[in-house]
DNA sequence: AACAAGAGACGACTAATGTCGTCAGGAGGT
DNA sequence: ACCTCCTGACGACATTAGTCGTCTCTTGTT
């Protein structure tokens, strides 16, 4: 059963905080996440920090994180361990709950379309 | 940040092949999984059993396993704990993964056809 | 009756995650 | 100088998941 190095629920929120504010300081996030200690916002992203997720520069004397990798490539790193991890390579759960329970959006809809054609003209 | 309940990647790859072999016995799972060992098996079922993803009954005298739930379903559960937790309820990268890394079928593109048809209906 | 093999229940350990609290250093205020 | 506040670094603890090993029945065989 082989292993992966992976998010948890904490830390994939606090990234995608990160990475639609970047760059920020641990007070800015801590803020947004103001359920939890300051020190759990810290250690959460010093802990993606070492996992490679996360950069930090300091400014005024002062941490600013930053994405490592843009959000898109990373999401589909996500998605891709998901569908490896917990669906065994099988994409059809994940067209399943499109059609039954997702909200697709206007241009998701039109990307699935895009999609549609792209793989009709490949198989033929 | 909200608890769920989920599963590991042990857990979802035991069930998967339970679900598709059930019922099975402890022996039969441990065999086909033969790199741990089968008391390793038997806790991993016993956990999945507990959660409510397995029930038993007993056959001349030893146990046998069988899901709880359909596979659809119960795989689409995990797909949407997936996109709530992981993804913050975004769909876009499901889409983007599945536009430029999946491996479509025939019968799951057709699927798609259908659900950009369905969708388009529904939104005029 | 005596014993080996199979099955299941338990208890244990480790690594990863989520959450804190405390401590030390620097920047300002008074 | 002295005290306060903000920051960042650590060390701690609980829970969950993945893996085992051991102990106790049962049951089929000599």
């Amino acid at each position: 059963m082989g292993r992966k190095a992976g998010l948890g629920q904490a830390e994939a929120e606090i990234l995608r905080f990160i990475q639609a504010q970047a760059p920020v300081s641990v007070r800015e996030v801590a803020e947004a996440f103001a359920q939890v200690q300051r020190t759990t916002v810290l250690n959460v992203m010093e802990r993606l920090r070492t996992k490679g997720f996360l950069t930090r520069e300091q400014h005024d004397g002062l941490w600013r994180y930053s994405p490592s990798v843009a959000q898109p490539t990373q999401q589909r790193h996500l998605v891709r361990e998901f569908v490896q991890q917990m669906l065994g390579g099988e994409v059809s759960p994940m067209v399943a709950y499109l059609a039954e329970e997702a909200e697709v959006t206007e241009s998701q809809l039109a990307e699935l379309k895009r999609l549609v054609a792209e793989l009709e003209a490949k198989k033929p």
